[in-house]
DNA sequence: CCCTGATTCGC
DNA sequence: GCGAATCAGG
């Protein structure tokens, strides 16, 4: 397959869409994503904020290269930017919390339930809640033994029960569990902005 | 192991 | 110009 003008075209389009580049070369066909990364460096978009001129930071990782033998490349990059650009990306914010009122803190316990305070349970994402469900339902659903280092060990379901199982979803990076699950896993602390004044 | 992009260099 | 191989990282 060759780089014709619509398929170049396509390539923009889909990086400029943040597509990652296997899924480019998956959508084009007859490229691999090596392919995709290569023209798209070529085309000099290899950045996908161009905008403001400050950018790229130095990145002397491919420095000690066993195959680059003779390589006259005595160019130090003069960059030293910092990076104060706002990047006003309309990210999805997921709201952590959601409907507890602050100005109206009226908790009536009645007595002999002396125990208001949740442990943990509480404000996470409901979002990421939602996920979590919809990730269980399509969990493998592991027994203790299959799992390996790359599954989801997200429990879910009694462990007294025979309705129990591990998420077994595969895990991304080093996590020990899935996307869905490190996302309520992981609380991040402080929910709780206690606001001082 | 899965994935991501970045870089190099023979072609 | 092209892209596989490789690197570096999540």
């Amino acid at each position: 397959m060759s780089w014709t003008d619509d398929r170049v075209e396509l390539l923009k389009k889909m990086w400029g869409e943040g597509q990652s580049a296997s899924q480019i070369a998956k959508e084009l066909g007859g490229v691999t994503r090596n392919a995709v990364i290569g023209k798209v460096h070529r085309l000099g978009l290899s950045n996908r904020s161009p905008g403001g001129g400050a950018k790229a930071e130095a990145k002397p990782k491919a420095a000690a290269k066993p195959k680059a033998a003779a390589k006259p490349k005595a160019a130090p990059k003069p960059k030293a930017e910092a990076k104060p650009a706002p990047k006003p990306e309309p990210k999805t914010e997921p709201a952590v919390a959601a409907k507890p009122a602050q100005p109206l803190r009226k908790a009536i316990i009645p007595a002999g339930q002396p125990l208001p305070p949740q442990p943990s349970a509480n404000e996470i994402s409901p979002e990421a809640l939602a996920k979590v469900n919809e990730v269980e339902k399509s969990a493998k659903k592991l027994t203790l033994m299959e799992l390996t280092e790359r599954t989801c060990k997200w429990p879910v379901g009694d462990p007294a029960t025979e309705d129990f199982w591990f998420c077994g979803l595969p895990v991304q990076a080093g996590k020990p569990y899935c996307e869905a699950h490190v996302g309520v896993a992981f609380q991040p602390m402080s929910a709780r902005r206690d606001r001082k004044r």
